[in-house]
RNA sequence: GGCAGGUUGCCCGAGUGGCCAAUGGGAGCGGACUGUAAAUCCGUCGCGAAAGCUUCGAAGGUUCAAAUCCUUCACCUGCCA
């Protein structure tokens, strides 16, 4: 199997624009790797590449979700494998694009989802609503000491997890995203930027989507049920349009915590790439295709 | 013109004599991350490596000690004219 050609950097560093370049040129597809594009409807705000500007490239995982479903790792981790081995099958290449790391791992390497079961998760998440995220932790803490050492006390969202995985499989999961042999062979190609720069692009972005009516096209959403979508509702952008059409804030408020809230997103994305030493980083204001095509070519 | 209130660190905002470089929150910066991941959480956050130095509108004063009390000045706010 050749290796999949993995794009991945913080959101408005320029991977769509190579994306392309890339399946073009090594007669590939693409897979996308970002959680919030999964969703049907949720386009201007996630800067999801138009149709028509998809210069006849199939684009997968795009639109497979509603925005009432909850986006998760092991569906995306099924479905995109899936989607990697037929294209394979194929010969055709896959040209994997995103930046939710979590994703990205998961449909990579040898990450093991142990399962859910939202009616547990249910009833601890009421629990710790009750009792308080620190008697919470300390339960986890008496049941297994060296599961809990691993997660920070304050956070509810995994001590939930990792109690609901317990009480599922007798054992607590596996909690480290270190040393994971790959299942997909990749080259990953990271991209950067100067973060002024970056910033600079984030603010445009955010500002074009509101030209372009991203308060309409959550509007339209709502109808169908974005305020219950537990992922979908939360997603940058959305989040800060919702709140201003319950009257929280100003549309213009919404507009510049959204560029607020995008550049944080974009450092956190930073941090997160930063640690996986299998990409391969370039700037992506100076980059040229050849030296991506190069690497491409060498590694495979 | 008269009466009342206010001016705190990048922003908002607590603090009314010592325990205050000053509670909180936000932003910024750094980090973590196995089923909500555009999520969730953590650290840091006047300057300095430290000793220490400089802060709470300005200037003076009271006091062993002031962001906190007094005086004057500047600016903002509300009610009365």
């Amino acid at each position: 199997m050749k290796p999949a050609i993995v794009i991945v950097g913080p959101t408005a560093v320029g991977k769509t624009d190579l994306s392309l370049e890339v399946a073009k040129h090594f007669g590939g597809e693409i897979i996308n790797a970002d959680s919030m594009q999964l969703y049907k409807g949720m386009d201007i705000g996630t800067a999801k590449l138009p149709l028509k500007d998809r210069q006849g490239i199939k684009h997968h995982m795009l639109d497979v979700l509603e925005v009432t479903e909850t986006a998760n790792v092991a569906d995306y981790q099924r479905d995109g494998r899936k989607v990697v081995h037929e294209l394979d099958q194929a010969g055709i290449r896959s040209v994997v694009v995103g930046g939710s790391g979590l994703f990205i791992q998961g449909l990579l390497e040898d990450l093991q989802f142990p399962g859910s079961d939202p009616q547990i998760r249910d009833r601890l998440t009421v629990e710790a609503e009750k009792i308080g995220s620190d008697a919470i932790y300390q339960r986890l803490l008496e049941i297994d000491p060296e599961a809990a050492a691993n997660i920070l006390p304050g956070n509810t969202r995994r001590v939930i997890r990792v109690l609901e995985v317990i009480e599922l499989t007798g054992a607590a999961p596996v909690t480290t995203l270190e040393q994971l042999p790959e299942v997909i062979p990749s080259i990953r190609i990271g991209l950067k930027r100067d973060r002024a720069e970056l910033d600079q692009r984030i603010t445009k972005r955010v500002e074009v989507m509101w030209e372009e009516g991203l308060v309409e096209e959550v509007r339209e959403l709502e109808k169908v049920g974005l305020r219950d979508g537990l992922t979908a509702s939360k997603a940058l952008g959305y989040a800060q349009v919702l709140d201003a059409l319950s009257g929280i804030m100003s549309f213009d408020e919404a507009k510049e915590k959204t560029i607020q809230a995008t550049k944080r997103f974009a450092r956190r994305q930073e941090s997160w790439f930063n640690r996986d030493q299998k990409i391969h980083w370039f700037d992506a204001s100076t980059v040229t295709f050849d030296e991506i095509a190069q690497l491409v070519n060498k590694s495979q």
